[in-house]
DNA sequence: TTGCTACTGATAATCATTGTCAATAAGGTT
DNA sequence: AACCTTATTGACAATGATTATCAGTAGCAA
């Protein structure tokens, strides 16, 4: 496969994105434009998914169904999150054993191609005191 | 709250999702059509949510974005699933030391009000060994 | 049996996401 | 710098799952 083009919405979308958040394709979109970018709403959907192809942003589906985004600092290694279901804001996680152990109880049940979702959601410190007044 | 009314409608997806797969309410609603039950589709989303909520079934959401939904066996704790992906076919699973552990990680970072999902599949035996010729 | 009201179902509406396709622009090539 | 090939774009239509609407129906308590 050749490369994907470095066109002017894509750098829009990969500067925009790189400040940590989880949002919907829809979300960057409207960020973007509010920020003067003139781009439409497809290509922020087919750029993120290429991205995510490449394994430069990471994906997770919110309690809603929509899938949100973020930009993923180029691990090839399988990894969680822990994200604030308020704000959006997210860590990263791992967890080593977790990866053996859930090969291991599901190979032991004779299934095999194992995948697995593990994602932690929460309010994080800063919205947690916010909400408490 | 008043208690749900046993319609016919009712009783008729309480028995037809009490064999063990995990399936979409479209998917749930064809079966009870093709067994003769006239019942509307919105029905089967309706009653299938309200179970959800009296903890009557477990709710999972597949790799393209469908609710799936089985019978859950009034159990009150909480637990995990390893599904087939091909037949839908599904065991229970239960990670004590996942619980604990996830919330010690979460709260350690500042986090409140944790919640996290977990999810194994992959494919089983029966379906392995047939996708294999 | 009666009455109140939750439940049903056909269908329209919603919402996220994907497909279409002509116009545009990357970026390598003369 | 002008040129060409072709990936990319964007407005809009289409899809597919789920939810809302609302008049008609049927639990079930009295």
């Amino acid at each position: 496969m050749t490369p994907a083009r470095m066109t002017r919405q894509r750098a829009a979308i990969i500067d925009a994105i790189s400040d940590g958040d989880f949002r919907s394709a829809q979300a960057w979109h409207e960020s973007l434009r509010g920020a003067g970018s003139a781009i439409g709403l497809a290509t922020v959907y087919r750029t993120l998914q290429s991205l995510a192809d490449d394994g430069d942003v990471d994906t997770v589906v919110s309690e809603s169904g929509e899938t949100l985004y973020r930009w993923c600092a180029a691990h090839t290694t399988h990894h969680h999150h822990l994200r604030c279901r308020s704000c959006g804001t997210a860590e990263e996680i791992d967890l080593p054993s977790f990866e053996q152990w859930s090969r291991a109880i599901a190979s032991a049940r004779g299934y095999t191609e194992i995948e697995h979702t593990v994602e932690l959601t929460g309010l994080c410190h800063a919205c947690s005191t916010e909400l408490d007044h």
